[in-house]
DNA sequence: ACCCGCCGCTGCAACGTTGCAGAACAGTAA
DNA sequence: TTACTGTTCTGCAACGTTGCAGCGGCGGGT
């Protein structure tokens, strides 16, 4: 393989030291016109790029982020890492996506050394399975950003929806609708997820403020959030002696999942039925009926956790953890229509 | 910043050279069990983790591989960086998922110079608007591997399956079902898409083999291959004086758009107009109906891309660039169901 | 007794870049 | 002339790792 041109061969060429042409290529030190010029056309002959391995190696930096998903393959998280990854690059870096699958070992590994050998800047994480003790027990030098699960004792930067309120207010509009038997899918255990139990708060929020009890078997859990675990929990539902006429998903793939349920049963949404989800992702805006949903700012989500981070990487390395919150607003379609 | 521990405190601490911690850990050059054990315990003591950067400058590798993909929120896309992502991770490589939004521009900035100073040691590039000539013209070193576009004369290695036989099965599949009248949404002019081009082929090849001429109005364009795209298409053929009874989309989005298109208008699916979509994405299992759909072999593409470019940055350098054909297969659901 | 070969370990140099300190030169002021 | 300032450019060392060559010591074959 012919070897690419190194800062030497364009310094060779211009007739200058390598130094020079290090000057030149990053615009550091005062550099006559004239060499610059003939600096420029060496490179541009050359086609010289510089080799960030070597860059990086000396500057202590990579110039890489990762993103830790569970999974890239579910909506929420490929239109997350879309937006992280746009602007990282607004900054300079590169995103490389790692999958956890949910496992806390894979968790684990990428977040508690300093992962991959110091590959990676820093992290942003959306944990999935790792419990809050294992995650203050880090002792890793790199900088994490966590989402969308409530900070730890011990500190991290936090990026998150208010999740109390968004579920208090999705379950809300569902009264709001006349409803008096609201169900709720996807609570989870507190060690597996701290997202669903504040989720669950809220719903439980909206009862009290509505005056109504909370009919425990209406609280459905799910240990994963696909489609299939919301067609699952459905059928639970309408299995009681007194199914519920409208249902509050955790997300929305739960929540197509649900409707996919009812319809498959001929049950009518949102007349027989109504349903709405969170996330707000692409699928349900075309689903028939359109799904209802809790739509969290995902663009501002990936700006907070991207623009925190690069602050700590630079000039803010030492201030302390700060929560960030995001925006949600509730987007009602078809799925929740007026009666 | 504590500095992470490196080969030389981890000697130190053994009481060994730099070395012979190295090869230790690389497993390189015969140790003695003895010494092998002592080094060991100071690597797990200060939790030694090898310096990518520096070993990969000085072995002139990155171990990092670049997947550029269009859009990464098209979940066709998602599924795909899942597999390639998994695939990788099981050679020891990352992969670093970029998106070109489908801008020539940003195509050409990643394959054609040594991307990013060589940071990457390949490139898996889903081409979107990039042209045959100017992938000819690439001068780069660096290994890469198209996926879903017919070969270039010059030639790179490609993966792909068969667009003109999956294509004709699907619009075979729908006049199997009786139907005289079939449409296809999402044909694109030749410089734009190679594999629009294929399935629009592979449609008029099953008129052929059918004895059915093709009705040219029943192709519709598409510039893009979102949901909306083919809801708007689907209106289009819905106000033809002599609409179709069977629609064959080129992928998923726009068949799930095009179904919402016929539902709100109150037309029923399969009875009044059959859908058949092309990518087998998750959301068309769950649609409602379920989205029948040409499904192709996703974790072969991804396995026969990752295992080839990586046979290419080892041993097989110099193999001559080959086709890889990946398996697909009909899934026929309840969009398509027999009358 | 001698030599050879193998095992276990080591030091040096290099990958391509940048930080640092300073050299060479020109211009200005005393 | 000398001293000083500033501009432009340079050489050296280092980032943390691995390739290479080589060194001592020990055992076995002749």
């Amino acid at each position: 393989m012919m070897a690419s041109s190194r800062l030497r061969d364009v310094a060779e060429r211009a007739g200058v030291s390598i130094r020079t042409v290090s000057n030149v290529v990053n615009g550091y030190a005062p550099v006559a016109d004239d060499t610059r010029r003939r600096v420029e056309e060496a490179v541009a002959a050359l086609r010289y790029q510089p080799n960030l391995l070597a860059r990086n190696l000396k500057r202590g930096r990579s110039g890489i982020l990762a993103l830790v998903v569970p999974e890239l393959d579910v909506p929420y998280f490929a239109e997350l890492a879309r937006a992280v990854i746009a602007q990282a690059r607004l900054h300079g870096y590169t995103v490389v996506v790692d999958q956890t699958d949910g496992e806390p070992e894979r968790e684990r590994e990428l977040i508690m050394a300093n992962a991959r050998g110091a590959l990676f800047d820093g992290v942003i994480l959306s944990p999935m399975s790792l419990s809050q003790g294992e995650l203050a027990e880090r002792d890793s030098l790199m900088p994490l950003v966590l989402l969308g699960e409530r900070s730890v004792t011990g500190g991290f930067d936090h990026v998150a929806i208010d999740n109390v309120t968004a579920a208090r207010e999705a379950t809300a509009h569902l009264f709001g609708l006349g409803h008096e038997r609201v169900a709720a899918i996807g609570d989870q255990p507190y060690e597996t997820g701290d997202t669903a139990q504040l989720r669950t708060a809220g719903f439980r929020l909206a009862h009290e403020q509505a005056g109504k009890p909370v009919d425990e078997s209406l609280i459905v859990g799910c240990t994963r959030f696909h489609r299939q675990d919301g067609a699952d929990a459905m059928a639970t539902l309408l299995a009681l002696p007194e199914p519920p006429t409208a249902v509050f998903c955790y997300n929305d793939l739960l929540a197509l999942g649900a409707m996919r349920a009812l319809l498959s049963r001929g049950l009518r949404v949102p007349e027989d039925v109504a349903v709405i989800g969170f996330d707000n992702i692409e699928d349900g805006r075309f689903a028939t009926p359109s799904l209802s949903t809790v739509a969290p700012a995902k663009q501002q989500i990936a700006e907070l956790a991207v623009d925190r981070l690069v602050a700590r990487l630079g000039a803010d390395a030492d201030e302390p953890p700060s929560e960030l919150w995001a925006e949600h607003r509730i987007e009602a379609r078809e799925s929740t229509l007026g009666r």
